[in-house]
DNA sequence: TATTGTTATACTCTATAACTATA
DNA sequence: TATAGTTATAGAGTATAACAATA
């Protein structure tokens, strides 16, 4: 049987505790990008989508479900939806038509640069850090990724 | 129109590179989290309760749905999956009968002890820090929760 | 009346497999 | 044969609303 007298256990390691803050603050953030999606009538991952497209300018449906970090099945429907929102347009390829190229409209645009104020703006755990822990989170994540052989943007 | 000759555009400021760059960390967890999850029989959020579970003793339904972050509704499936499978026990309270206190059956207990170990060692990207990165990484997220009014645990 | 937990329902996100049209 | 994208399907996770039992 464990003992739970004294309530949650000590933490055994930095790394076990950095984790679990780090669930912690991630949790923060799903109302603020909930609520920032929903300003735009998106769902979230319509909302990164534009924003990936808007920062790349144009991609091929594949391009993009690697973006994402998902199959490709499911970028079909995200961008039917943008589609029919009139925010992006697929255009096939003329030197291989089974590629097609996303490209996003003038309302898509427009969107993009309005939701990139936004972005601005990082969730509130972040934005109210201090400069220099901003810039430390910056680095530390930056290596974090490195350590993994992630190419950083 | 935006000008995508250069690629991606430059981080404006450190707040929305480190959202960004924690975003990027946070993706890479996923197939750890997955994994490890599947190494038990259990979805990820079942292992999450199992931890809650675990580090708490006992705890109502509610008070599940509180730490899990999501509705009361979905608590019920879930304990109901870690039920059938044998994990956890619902038992009623004698001094309010509405109220249901989750137990950890033996076998929950064992699935826990040996889910805590693996829970030791995090996930690859925070892993590969070094010492004085996982400290400093706690510092500032514990200072992000602060700034939230959230209660350290 | 208010609250705890359940049920019914629906939507998002995700993946796998089978399909099509091209290559 | 292989690849890009689509369709069909299924499951996890989420939330809202209506409900039953109890307070």
């Amino acid at each position: 049987m464990i003992d739970h007298s004294a309530g949650p256990e000590v933490q055994e390691n930095a790394g076990t505790r950095a984790w679990d803050l780090m669930a912690d603050v991630w949790k923060s953030f799903k109302p603020w990008v909930d609520k920032v999606a929903a300003s735009f009538g998106l769902t979230p991952q319509q909302l990164i989508a534009m924003k990936i497209l808007g920062e790349f300018g144009s991609m091929t449906m594949s391009e993009l479900a690697i973006n994402l970090g998902c199959d490709a099945s499911n970028v079909t429907s995200i961008v039917d939806k943008l589609q029919t929102r009139g925010f992006v347009e697929r255009q096939s390829s003329e030197h291989d038509r089974r590629v097609k190229t996303l490209v996003m409209t003038t309302d898509g645009t427009e969107l993009y640069v309005r939701a990139r104020e936004r972005f601005h703006q990082p969730p509130p755990a972040i934005a109210n850090l201090d400069e220099r822990d901003k810039l430390e989170l910056c680095s530390i994540m930056q290596r974090a990724l490195d350590s993994l052989g992630t190419r950083a943007s």
